[in-house]
DNA sequence: AAGGCGGGGAG
DNA sequence: CTCCCAGCCTT
């Protein structure tokens, strides 16, 4: 009811170019309904814009909504800590996204005086807004127009023209902008970039069952005629993953875990994670591990094997639990030799000149955190979810 | 031009 | 398992 209502309040003029007004009668009648289409503006669109690079729209809805009623204006990014920021984006992946986003929040409050700028070319030089983000946002919202040329544009485009070669190089993306902007004169841009983005997210899709019966380009398709689609777009070649090996600690003390903030820069930037060790470990040499921290090994237990993949690369990783007691001259006697009986695996007792030994781990960065820091603050990032279930 | 950078859904 | 997603940045 509502959504028919929305629906209905516009109408996408598709002009006298038959491309565009095939276009944009579908997308008339088959839109999308989604957050930032309905409540749109600068900020909004931007947002959602980064979020939406490399990620679908079903992941995104849910991060949106929550940024927005966290951050409700740019000034309220630009003034937040990054940890919350970050902690706002924890699972949505690529968190340089983040980063860029609020430190070009920051550049919008002090060079465009809080105001969000107009133009592709502005727009571009901010961080984390390339060519895509500027092309969408300018045209979405200051009606440019310029094709946001993502993977839906470049594959429907491929297939239109049956272009030959990989379509995601420097020349296959300049021939779809020609092409594109050529049929886009005199139409809304947003909505007929939009149009594309919902057409190839529901009809032209990637694989699977490709709609070429109701699709409105199908006249102007040559894959489609040709009877070949599906072999389109040309892919690059592609590469294999690196596979490395970790072994991860839930180090305890009392109801603290022991965890680490990543280097700002490279994988997981800024985010937290367990302690580390490269290789697989067995139980002996992870106790020797926690011993070499400076920390005082009461049990362990083998918390079992967890497999990550990224894009890139994948982690193979074997996780260990192991509860430590007070460091020497903590803790009380009785409660000491009461823990020591606890011991499963052996006793260990540190010596007493090892004191200058302690607390190694913090040289190496690492810090004992409350269970009520790590759920409200700190961000982990899910290459650890299967090592999260036991905090 | 090439590679790094997350995470998850679908076939 | 592979492919891909409203890509960007660094080298």
């Amino acid at each position: 009811m509502e959504e028919a209502k929305m629906k209905e309040k516009r109408q996408f003029s598709g002009g006298e170019d038959p491309f565009a007004k095939a276009l944009l009668s579908w997308y008339n009648e088959n839109r999308r309904i989604l957050p930032w289409r309905e409540d749109p503006g600068p900020y909004h669109t931007w947002l959602s814009e980064i979020m939406l690079q490399q990620t679908r729209v079903e992941a995104v809805k849910g991060y949106y909504s929550r940024f927005l009623s966290a951050l409700p204006e740019i000034a309220d990014l630009a003034n937040a800590e990054e940890e919350k920021v970050l902690k706002l984006w924890e699972g949505l992946g690529y968190y340089s996204r983040a980063r860029n986003l609020q430190k070009a929040a920051k550049t919008i409050m002090t060079e465009y005086a809080g105001e969000m700028p107009k133009t592709f070319q502005e727009l571009k030089k901010l961080p984390g807004i390339g060519e895509y983000t500027a092309a969408a946002i300018a045209s979405i919202v200051y009606k440019e127009e310029i094709p946001a040329l993502d993977g839906n544009l470049l594959r429907i485009f491929a297939r239109l023209t049956s272009y030959p070669k990989v379509v995601l190089e420097p020349e296959g993306k300049k021939l779809a902008f020609s092409y594109f902007q050529e049929k886009m004169q005199g139409i809304d841009p947003g909505d007929f970039n939009q149009a594309l983005m919902d057409l190839g997210s529901g009809v032209c899709l990637p694989k699977g069952e490709i709609g070429c019966k109701t699709c409105p380009l199908k006249a102007f398709c040559s894959s489609a005629k040709a009877g070949n689609p599906m072999d389109y777009p040309k892919l690059p070649e592609k590469k294999k993953r690196k596979v490395e090996q970790y072994s991860i600690f839930l180090i305890r003390h009392r109801e603290e875990l022991m965890l680490k903030k990543r280097e700002n820069k490279g994988l997981l930037a800024g985010l937290y994670e367990f302690y580390k060790l490269e290789g697989h470990c067995s139980e002996k040499e992870a106790l020797e591990a926690v011993e070499n921290l400076g920390l005082r090994s009461l049990r362990i237990k083998a918390l079992g094997e967890a497999k990550h993949i990224f894009t890139h690369k994948e982690w193979e990783m074997i996780g260990y639990e192991v509860y430590c007691g007070d460091f020497q001259e903590e803790g009380r006697q009785e409660e000491r030799q009461k823990e020591e009986k606890a011991v499963i695996l052996r006793e260990r007792f540190l010596p007493e000149e090892s004191g200058k030994a302690k607390k190694t781990w913090e040289k190496q960065g690492y810090r004992f955190y409350s269970k009520e820091e790590i759920h409200g603050e700190l961000s982990i990032p899910s290459a650890f979810a299967y090592y999260k279930q036991f905090l």
